[in-house]
DNA sequence: TATTGTTATACTCTATAACTATA
DNA sequence: TATAGTTATAGAGTATAACAATA
């Protein structure tokens, strides 16, 4: 499975290392606006989602438990990116959703994410890119 | 609804996640040997690496700050799986070497993580996981 | 002066368990 | 009782700065 030329070409360990590349690119192009990668991501499925997502479905969107869902949204809400809204069918739910400024914020973010990307996926073409989604997404949901 | 082509969608999230789903897996399949994904990682580079490897050449390798390779071998050398000699040619370099020992765990080691990587590579071909490893080392070495 | 390894510190992320409120 | 969200805590990972030994 790995080891054709030893660790340094282990799939398990080359997913860390570009994992860990893009993530640190990201989360510097995202410090001026006060976001990192996580809160970003979160602030996206808000922006998506209608009308709202809950946070558990954020948790299980994001390979998350549900108790590291918490700060996110909190410090999200602090700065009226998203509101938590009670969901009036299941009062147990909170439904999270973006606020207007959440929107702007979201576009500008988009840009400096896209950015980011553009130098670390600047070698491989569009197809490739739409080949590695694929397989990423096989290994995410490997079980389902 | 989600949106397709939305955040889920994204390379570096989808990077982050499959990441993040296999370094747990392995992490569980190694914690019977009392190892993680980095000492694994170390280990295995101690064994690959004739005569050693420097902790400078391991920081590099695996994308870390040097400070953080310390505690690492420091945990190896503890445990005697890996030795830290003086370089005769270079006082300054440690040459980190593994031991007979060492590479007994490795063995086991690598057959555990195996085990792990089959249940989330196996919708994947030889010749998929083979583009794969080639575009995620593009995106490492996107600067080279 | 420059480089290797090291220590120290602060912050973020990860993993669990237990609690509350609603159903 | 079961589920959604929350709090708390400990441990692992990340990011910097400064220092001693060696070149």
């Amino acid at each position: 499975m790995a080891a054709n030329g030893g660790i340094a070409d282990d799939v398990g360990f080359l997913l860390s290392r570009a994992s860990g590349v893009v993530a640190r690119s990201v989360n510097k192009a995202l410090a001026p606006l006060g976001l990192r990668v996580r809160s970003y991501s979160v602030l996206l499925f808000a922006c998506e989602w209608t009308p709202g997502i809950t946070q558990r479905q954020l948790a299980s969107v994001m390979g998350l438990d549900p108790s590291q869902i918490v700060a996110l949204v909190d410090d999200l809400e602090q700065r009226d990116l998203v509101t938590r809204m009670p969901d009036p069918a299941d009062r147990r739910n909170k439904l999270i959703t973006a606020t207007d400024e959440g929107y702007q914020l979201r576009d500008e973010a988009l840009r400096r994410v896209e950015d980011a990307h553009a130098s670390h996926f600047e070698h491989l073409s569009p197809a490739q890119l739409d080949d590695l989604r694929r397989m990423l997404h096989q290994i995410v949901f490997a079980d389902e």
